[in-house]
DNA sequence: TTTAATT
């Protein structure tokens, strides 16, 4: 039986309900109704949607168009960081054009400082074959004159002209082709043939980066900024070994170590200022952390093949390698790639320190000889974070900046249980930074660093106030002991005594 | 001079 759907195309497929609306709604079979779509449906990208709004906050937008067949936001797999862009199939094929023709780049979500985007997802097409990269166009050169430009190669399905938050062209645009062939003629054609007014060489035509070449390029850019401020050698060392497996032209295990050490490196450096480098480090790693085996690759120990870069010390290399193999972020069998493991392995996935227990109490003769490279230290400080990053899962609903209305003007408490106490906080911190150290764990009502009145400096030492007590608890299981430089920060309940006082 | 994001 033919029926036909809210948009009047004809389904050849089975029984049909309708719900109160009168809308096709699926395939009825004795109580329940299980969903159908086209067999040629679309599936659409969904990009530029504000962390904050999920399923459920998305659905009326898109209903609009037609009936949905399966809408998800895109949720880190590690942190459940929502991505900011999610996978939208309507039961029509129909539906989707007409959402991608009514909404893509048509209007901007609030908070969102590029217009939405709505287009078939990459799974749809082929791959970025047919995607062209053009260099060194000049700033004034607009999209129309782009797609003028390219128009006589083939059909344009996409052009972009690159832009800053200010909308100033950065001089460089992606062109996409309906085909690779026509790509590849706008190269032969155009590449380097002609010099855009402004541009400081001739017009780059190339295929676009791919992914792949997109995280070597920005693991490359971290590694140089790093390199700048860098007081450590074992960074430069790092960076070389880096380097060398760039320029031999990367495996997928090479570009795992590259991302290790970058993570490592991220970590060392930033967790003196910045704990969320290290925590960016620490998500960058749950990419990057295993090789296929499941077990740790240990890309820095001088048997490893790759040269020792100068000017590192050998005896530090072990001390790097090993910590991965022991611990990774989920909990993993304690194997270490032939590397000697004496150490214990906690079925919680936290590693503690020398000076505290396994079940988290502090004997506070904390800092132990036996944990002297700075680097080793900054690392543990990750591991302890990110393997207890799990259990903030749940409650991560605000994603980190880019939401005003969570920055809080004045202190303020939570309910009984859910107010913390953090000490040995940098020097440099201040309420922003407090507050985005605890975001990850849950809605954080109230971030103060205390001041000293005379100097305005911090006295290291603040408060957060989460809406709910497992938030808190949460963000006293991953960040209690966190290592931030060669403090560690202490992150228990405020004391009740002081719950009617502001401060 | 390589995007903000692609389960």
């Amino acid at each position: 039986m033919a029926t036909v759907t809210a948009n009047g195309v004809q389904q050849e497929n089975g029984f049909s309900t309708t719900n109160s609306a009168g809308r096709m709604n699926g395939l009825m079979i004795g109580q329940n109704t299980i969903p159908m779509k086209d067999h040629d449906a679309i599936k659409l990208f969904i990009g530029q949607i504000p962390r904050n709004l999920e399923e459920k906050d998305l659905k009326p937008l898109f209903e609009e168009f037609g009936k949905i067949y399966e809408l998800t936001v895109l949720k880190d797999r590690f942190t459940g960081m929502h991505k900011g862009c999610a996978f939208l199939t309507y039961c029509a094929r129909e539906s989707a054009l007409k959402a991608q023709s009514a909404l893509h780049e048509q209007k901007t979500l609030p908070g969102m400082n590029r217009p939405i985007q709505v287009k078939p997802a990459d799974s749809e097409g082929r791959g970025e074959d047919r995607k062209l990269f053009v260099g060194m166009l000049g700033k004034q050169q607009s999209e129309e004159d782009v797609r003028r430009l390219f128009e006589t190669f083939g059909q344009i399905e996409e052009c972009t002209v690159l832009r800053g938050p200010d909308g100033a062209s950065k001089g460089c645009a992606f062109v996409k082709f309906s085909s690779h062939a026509e790509a590849q003629a706008a190269i032969n054609s155009l590449h380097g043939g002609q010099t855009m007014p402004g541009a400081s060489s001739s017009l780059v035509v190339k295929f676009a980066d791919t992914d792949k070449e997109r995280t070597l390029r920005r693991m490359h850019q971290m590694a140089g900024q790093l390199g700048i401020f860098s007081p450590m050698t074992i960074q430069f060392g790092a960076y070389g070994a880096y380097s060398h497996a760039v320029s031999l032209g990367s495996t997928g295990e090479e570009t795992q170590m590259m991302q290790q050490q970058a993570a490592l490196m991220a970590a060392t450096q930033n967790s003196y200022l910045n704990p969320m480098a290290a925590i960016a480090a620490a998500q960058m790693q749950q990419m990057a952390a295993f090789n296929v085996n499941g077990l740790v690759a240990a890309p820095m120990t001088p048997s490893s093949g790759t040269s020792t870069p100068p000017g590192i010390n050998a005896t530090a290399l072990p001390s790097l390698a090993a910590p991965m193999g022991v611990n990774g972020f989920a909990s993993l069998p304690p194997q270490t790639n032939g590397q000697p493991n004496n150490e214990p392995i906690y079925t919680n996935g936290i590693h503690p320190y020398p000076g505290e227990t396994a079940n988290g109490i502090h004997l506070y003769s904390a800092q132990s000889p036996t944990v002297t490279d700075p680097l080793q230290q900054a690392y543990a400080g990750v591991q302890h974070y990110a393997a207890a990053y799990p259990a903030a899962y749940a409650p991560i609903s605000q994603a980190f900046p880019q939401q005003p209305t969570i920055i809080p003007q004045q202190q303020r408490e939570g309910p009984e249980g859910c107010n913390l106490f953090i000490y040995h906080l940098p020097q440099e911190f201040g309420d922003a930074e407090l507050m985005q150290m605890f975001l990850p764990f849950g809605n954080v009502i109230s971030a103060k660093v205390f001041v000293d009145r005379a100097t305005n400096q911090s006295k290291c030492f603040g408060f957060v106030s989460f809406d709910n007590p497992s938030s808190a608890q949460a963000a006293i299981q991953a960040m209690n002991g966190f290592q931030i430089g060669m403090k560690r920060l202490k992150v228990q309940l405020k004391r009740p005594k002081d719950a009617n006082r502001p401060y």
